[in-house]
RNA sequence: GCUCCGGUGGUGUAGCCCGGUCAAGCAUAGGGGCCUCUCGAGCCCCAGACCCGGGUUCAAAUCCCGGCCGGAGCACCA
C-alpha cells in the first residue's frame, strides 16, 4: 500500500460542514404575530450601550415574530427625571432601530407605539384602592430604617393588619399630602417570612415631593417600579418583558401584584448585562467626569453613550448587528470594544474614501523632480476613480514616524507620486532625489502632504474615559472639502469621523 | 448570610428544553501565506474550548446528584 493510502486511512478527510447563520433561540409560548414586546427606559439619563441591549433584545425577538414593539417611558421617579433625557432616548433609539432595518431587515425600524407612563398613574391610583379593598394592601407609616430592619427579621408591623377603612382613608390622607415625603407608603401585603426578602410585603406606591418633567405638582404620590411595570405590561397587552438579570427577585413580586388584581399575566424573560472591558458604562461612573470637565460632554468619543459612539465614528448599524450576534443570552457579558469596532470596520471599508493625513510633518526636500506636477492617487482601492493633487515646489510633507530609522539609500514611494531614495536626514529635514528607476512594487509606501496646498488638521485619538492624544499635521487638500459628520479613511491611520471644520478635526474611530 | 441565575477555545456566543447528525459552528483576538501604489483591510490556511467528580444510558456539552467558580438581588430607585 503507498504511503499516501495508509495516510488516507489513518487520518479521514475532515467532514465539512456547512457555515451557519446566526439564529437567535425560539421565544418561549411565542406565536407569529401574537408578541408583543417593549423597552422601558427611565429618563434619567443618556442612554448608553447598556440600553441598546435592552432595547435591541425585545425589539429583535418583536420583528422575528411579526409582533409589536413599544417604546414606555418609566417615569415615575420625577427626582431624577428630566425632559431632555425623553428626547435623547427618542431620538437614539431611533437611528439604532433604523439601523436594524437596514442591516439586519428587521421591519419597520420603528417603535409602534409610544407609551409615557405618567399619563396613567391615575389608572394605578385605582388599582391601589383596590387593592386596599381587598385587604391586600396597607398604608405603613413607619419609618424606614424600621421597616429595613423588620423586613429582614421577617418581622410585622402595627399597620399591617389594620381595618380597610383605616387604610383607605390613610391612602386619601397620602394623596391629598397630609404626609411629607417618607413618612407613609402603600405597601402590598405578601408574606413576612417569604423567603425571597423582596417578596416581604414590598411598598408598591410612596410619596415624591419633586416636581414632574411633565406634570409639574399634579402628582405626589408615585407608583414603585415593581408596580408600575406589572400593571403596564399588562395592561398595554405586552406578551414577553424583557428586563436585564438583576430584577430577576421581582419577577416574583410582580407575578403576585398582577395576580391580587386579576389583571393578564405574560412571560418575563431576563438577559445578561453587558460590561465594556476597561470602560465604565454607568451613569453613576460617567457623570463625574462630565461634571468636573475630563470630559466633553455626554457625547464625547471616549465614552460608550450612544452619542458619544456615533460621535467617534461607530454606525448604528454596527451596535446593531453586534447586538444580533451577541444574542440574548443571560450571561453578563464583558465585550471588548474590539469587536464592535471589527463590525464597523467591516461595513465601512468597502465604501468610505481614502485620503491622506501626515501626523508630525517633516519636511522632505526632492532633487530632481520637475514641478509642477500632477500626483494621482486612487480614491479607494476598489474603485477607477482618482484625485488629483498639484504639486508645485519639489517640497512635501512627510511623518516623522515614517523618517524614523531612515538612512541615505533607503528607497520608498510616496504614494500616487514618485518614488525616491534618502540622501540624507537631518531633524528638520530629509533630502529626498528622485529614483532612477520609478519601481512600485516591492518598496514601501507611504502617505505624504504637498507643502504649498497641504491643509493642516488633526486627527483626535481616544485613549480612555481619562486620556486621548491629538495629532496635529497636514493633510492632501481634498480634506478641505469634507463635510462634517462624513467618514474617512486616512492611509495608514484608520477610519475617521470629520468632527468639525473649524479647526478642521477629526476623531478616530478605530484602526 | 439568604434568594435567584449562570459556567463551551484568550474573549464573546451557537448547541443544552426534545441525548446520537458535535472528532463542537460562528465572530473577534493570535500565528503563517497570498494579494494590494495604504492598512492592524481582503483572500487562503493553522492553532485553540464542553468547570470538576460521580451517576443514568449502547451513547452525555446535552439528563440526574454533589462540589467548585462566577454573577445578580436583598431600597419608600428603576
Amino acid at each position: 500500500m503507498s504511503p499516501e493510502a495508509l495516510k488516507e486511512i489513518a487520518t479521514p478527510p475532515k467532514r465539512e460542514r456547512k457555515p451557519q447563520e446566526r439564529v437567535w433561540p425560539p421565544l418561549e409560548g411565542a406565536e407569529e404575530g401574537k408578541v408583543v414586546t417593549r423597552v422601558a427606559p427611565e429618563p434619567n439619563g443618556y442612554p448608553t450601550l447598556g440600553h441598546a441591549k435592552g432595547l435591541l433584545v425585545p425589539f429583535i425577538y418583536a420583528r422575528i415574530y411579526k409582533g409589536k414593539f413599544l417604546l414606555r417611558f418609566e417615569d415615575t421617579n420625577p427626582r431624577v427625571e428630566r425632559l431632555e433625557f425623553y428626547d435623547a432616548i427618542r431620538e437614539e433609539f431611533s437611528r439604532l432601530l433604523e439601523a436594524a432595518e437596514r442591516e439586519l431587515g428587521l421591519s419597520p425600524g420603528k417603535w409602534d407605539e409610544e407609551i409615557i407612563e405618567s399619563y396613567h398613574i391615575p389608572k394605578m391610583y385605582e388599582l391601589a384602592e383596590k387593592l386596599i379593598k381587598q385587604g391586600d394592601a396597607y398604608v405603613c407609616t413607619c419609618p424606614a430604617e424600621k421597616v429595613r430592619q423588620w423586613r429582614r427579621e421577617g418581622r410585622e408591623c402595627e399597620h399591617r393588619n389594620q381595618p380597610v377603612e383605616v387604610n383607605l382613608e390613610l391612602w386619601e390622607r397620602m394623596l391629598e399630602g397630609d404626609f411629607r415625603e417618607g413618612e407613609a407608603h402603600l405597601r402590598l401585603k405578601t408574606d413576612m417570612r417569604h423567603p425571597n426578602i423582596t417578596m416581604r410585603d414590598p411598598g408598591i406606591f410612596r410619596i415624591v415631593e419633586a416636581p414632574h418633567p411633565i406634570h409639574g405638582d399634579r402628582f405626589r404620590v408615585y407608583p414603585v417600579y415593581d408596580f408600575s411595570v406589572s400593571v403596564m405590561d399588562s395592561l398595554t397587552g405586552v406578551t414577553h418583558a424583557f428586563r436585564s438579570k438583576e430584577f430577576e427577585p421581582h419577577v416574583e413580586v410582580q407575578r403576585t401584584i398582577i395576580r391580587k388584581l386579576g389583571l393578564r399575566e405574560y412571560h418575563m424573560v431576563q438577559f445578561g448585562r453587558i460590561t465594556v472591558e476597561g470602560i465604565p458604562l454607568s451613569k453613576r461612573y460617567i457623570r463625574p467626569l462630565v461634571e468636573s470637565g475630563i470630559l466633553e460632554g455626554w457625547d464625547d468619543p471616549r465614552i460608550p453613550t450612544l452619542r458619544g459612539l456615533f460621535r467617534r465614528g461607530i454606525l448604528p448599524e454596527a451596535i446593531v448587528r453586534f447586538f444580533y450576534e451577541l444574542g440574548p443570552s443571560k450571561v453578563d457579558a464583558t465585550v471588548n470594544m474590539d469587536m464592535i469596532a471589527a463590525i464597523n470596520r467591516k461595513i465601512l471599508d468597502p465604501k468610505v474614501p481614502r485620503y491622506m493625513f501626515v501626523p508630525d510633518p517633516v519636511r522632505a526636500v526632492i532633487d530632481g523632480m520637475d514641478t509642477p506636477v500632477e500626483a494621482r492617487v486612487q480614491v479607494h482601492p476598489d474603485s477607477e476613480e482618482y484625485r488629483t493633487i498639484v504639486v508645485e515646489e519639489p517640497v512635501v510633507y512627510i511623518s516623522k514616524g515614517d523618517v524614523e530609522g531612515l538612512k541615505a539609500g533607503d528607497e520608498f514611494r510616496l504614494r500616487g507620486l514618485a518614488t525616491v531614495r534618502v540622501r540624507n536626514v537631518n531633524p528638520d529635514e530629509v533630502s529626498l532625489i528622485l529614483s532612477e528607476e520609478q519601481k512600485i512594487k516591492g518598496v514601501k509606501i507611504i502617505q505624504w502632504a504637498p507643502l504649498k496646498g497641504g491643509v493642516p488638521a488633526r486627527v483626535f485619538v481616544p485613549l480612555s474615559p481619562y486620556s486621548y492624544e491629538m495629532l496635529g499635521g497636514y493633510g492632501e487638500p481634498a480634506l478641505a472639502e469634507m463635510k462634517e459628520g462624513e467618514m474617512a479613511q486616512m492611509l495608514r491611520l484608520g477610519f475617521v469621523r470629520l468632527d468639525k471644520r473649524k479647526p478642521l478635526t477629526f476623531i478616530l474611530s478605530h484602526r
